[in-house]
DNA sequence: GAGATTAGTTTGATGAGTGAACTTAAGTCG
DNA sequence: CGACTTAAGTTCACTCATCAAACTAATCTC
């Protein structure tokens, strides 16, 4: 996955930067500030929480008002003084999110907010990727058509495969499609605007580290691991998705269990894909594969022997295979996603005091295991999130 | 191990930007280009490079000059026109580098220009933290005595275990250290500057990813694994190297190789130092610890079989834990350094060709293995480059 | 030695933030 | 009810770093 803007952290500026530059660092300061704060804040607020003058922030804030990247609220509370002026992340502004899924499409619109303003969900016909990019792009133009008025700012795409830094999709074992243009293919929902293609793991994970677009949730540093037919994650730090160097890492569910496993898809032995994932699960508990997350809690619980047994295997292969990954990240959170996220609080519980007798640091710092939330549509909202993360990185553009 | 205060440019600002930062930050972009380049380059180039005015880059090289943070240097070559003056980073500024070994104490004092202007090395006798340390501190001093009118930027400290932030080292199990405020023991060797303290596996990767200050070397994204009694690592991505919530990241020597495997000191099993550690590869191979890295590559070569079942052992383990990681961080090459620095390039190929069948991401982008260059100091030499690291980052603080 | 060429410097203009004074719109209190 | 207090927002002159362009300096070429 790779950045908005793309200059890397906080390297050393590859070129010099000059006065207009400042204006676009304190615009996308005032934008971050308005989407994180609890309550709207004012220009006023909004110079003292940043320390520049009110001057300043007023005159900022005009120019986002303008271009309706925030929107001025009363907020008639009976505080002595002029009465201030509420800011909030403007409605106007939405994101696009699509999402490929091995049986479903998804098409979301979400506002600067994070308020969901359209959405389509269709089962997906399995065919050729063109074909089935052909459909989504007509989901999206309908959900498109749909927004009024609004400004359409971006398009993210999740998909269930490895992508490249083009917008192309490698390899998506689960869909059976290899190296497809999707960016291309897509570009005509976009209209002018870039589609932003990412794995739905990371996307998954954007929407855990940052319910709403700009402000953070409670875990900021965490490897999320998303199960389904194939077991994705990704790796947040300090609040961001870490991408590899072709944006694949997170690759948990070929993070090796134990070498003498069964073989893998992925020309490997024992992957902890082929301990956790939904086929896996499915086999060993004796569920249908649509039943796994609902059923598999509920039936070890009533003490069916197969129940008892998957639980045992998802707990141990996790441990293992989560205690190298928290040792070698150095993250010690870590969000259960997808049909882990049905796990019962003692299960998780067990996975959890397992892992922290293999973590090195778990002596300083005890390793944390939480579910994600359950949202239907993790991927999609993430992509969306993923399309308004520009303006919120580099409001300067939309001005 | 933490960034040196960087505010990072491209991340939201949590705070306004002013004048005064413009300068800062191309201040920063100077002396960065200064230092990354091939041949000393004019102001004239600075300024086509950074695309900024002739006249901004010559007021900004004048107070670098006049700091001392950049030389000038003669630079007559038979060009037409008026000749440059060729700018240089500047070797009046050094900082300086500790290193606490299993046996060793290294002091190292380096310049701008990433050259050893003073070095001393002494046995260390086994004892507690405090004495070490003082031991230590002593001839640091005496490094420093020896600078000769040198500007001392700051002073970092490589230390085989794991620190916290605030440069407390937590535990250090081949020490038999636990709990020590070394920063604290050592402040009066930085005098008023800060002393950083981290892990030496990441400041022995901070020099195979910066030979030189600010000048990235041909990785710049890697997994560096520097093995000794104890193996530790360390993740470089985009040339920095990247810290876990509390500079545990990179602790591969405890990433889990086969969990029936022998029992570990961390508490876990059939970890990877129990498998590649100097321990284990002598014991296997029949050879002294001290020779290991000298004889294990030619013993196997000559037949002898336990030398040859140690390189297997190695080959194994490495290739088992190292694919985890590599689908975990998503970065595919992987440096190897300390004994295993010294296997033969047919047992690299080995390695390397395991991984490749076990990485997801092979088939577009084919892992590669090499082993680190070999300096005796590295630890040492990478502390002196944390120090001077804040220096490129942040010269207008030292202008 | 005149001319060409490129490095570096000087000078005034531009744009963005600062500080302080000013205006506006409430609530408070006699 | 009207004067006072309080705080938000606005205006305006000022500062500072960069830009643009003219200018000076030093060397090579012919």
């Amino acid at each position: 996955m790779v950045e908005p803007g793309a200059t890397p952290w906080s390297a050393p500026a590859p070129v010099a930067v000059r006065q207009s530059s400042l204006r676009e660092r304190n615009l996308a300061a005032i934008v971050a500030a308005v989407c994180r704060a609890e309550v709207p804040p004012s220009r006023a607020d909004l110079a003292a929480e940043l320390s520049m003058t009110r001057a300043t922030a007023g005159r900022l804030v005009d120019e986002l008002v303008a271009a309706r990247v925030v929107d001025e609220v009363d907020r008639s509370q009976g505080a002595r003084g002029r009465p201030a002026k509420g800011l909030l992340p403007g409605t106007g502004i939405v994101g696009l999110g699509l999402a490929v899924e091995t049986d479903r499409l998804l098409v979301r619109a979400v506002d600067l907010r994070g308020r969901v303003v359209g959405e389509r969900v269709v089962g997906s016909s399995a065919g050729d990727a063109e074909s089935v990019l052909d459909a989504l792009a007509h989901q999206a133009r309908e959900v498109r058509r749909g927004l009024q008025g609004r400004r359409l700012v971006g398009v993210g795409v999740a998909l269930p495969g490895i992508v490249d830094d083009d917008g192309r999709l490698l390899r998506a074992p689960n869909l059976r499609w290899n190296d497809v243009d999707v960016a291309g293919i897509l570009a005509s929902v976009g209209g002018r605007h870039r589609v932003l293609v990412a794995n739905e793991a990371d996307m998954a994970a954007l929407v855990e580290a940052e319910p709403r677009p700009g402000r953070l949730g409670p875990w900021t540093d965490f490897v999320h691991v998303s199960a389904a037919v194939g077991v994705g994650g990704a790796i947040v730090s300090g609040g961001r998705v870490v991408a590899g160097e072709h944006g694949a890492a997170g690759e948990l569910g070929h993070v090796c269990v134990d070498p003498s496993g069964p073989a893998c898809g992925c020309g490997s032995t024992g992957c902890l894909e082929q301990y956790v994932g939904l086929r896996a699960v499915a086999e060993v508990s004796g569920l249908p594969r649509d039943r796994v997350a609902t059923g598999l809690a509920a039936g070890a619980a009533a003490g069916d022997p197969r129940c008892v047994a998957a639980v045992e295997q998802v707990t141990h292969a996790l441990s293992v295979a989560l205690a190298s990954v928290v040792n070698v990240v150095g993250i010690s959170s870590v969000v259960l996603g997808g049909h882990l996220a049905a796990l019962d609080p003692a299960t998780i519980e067990a996975i959890r005091a397992r892992l922290d007798a293999r973590v090195i640091g778990s002596r300083w710092k005890p390793v944390q295991v939480t579910v994600a939330r359950g949202d239907h549509a993790a991927a999609a909202t993430g992509a969306a999130h993923r399309a308004l993360a520009d303006v919120v990185a580099r409001p300067a553009t939309w001005v």
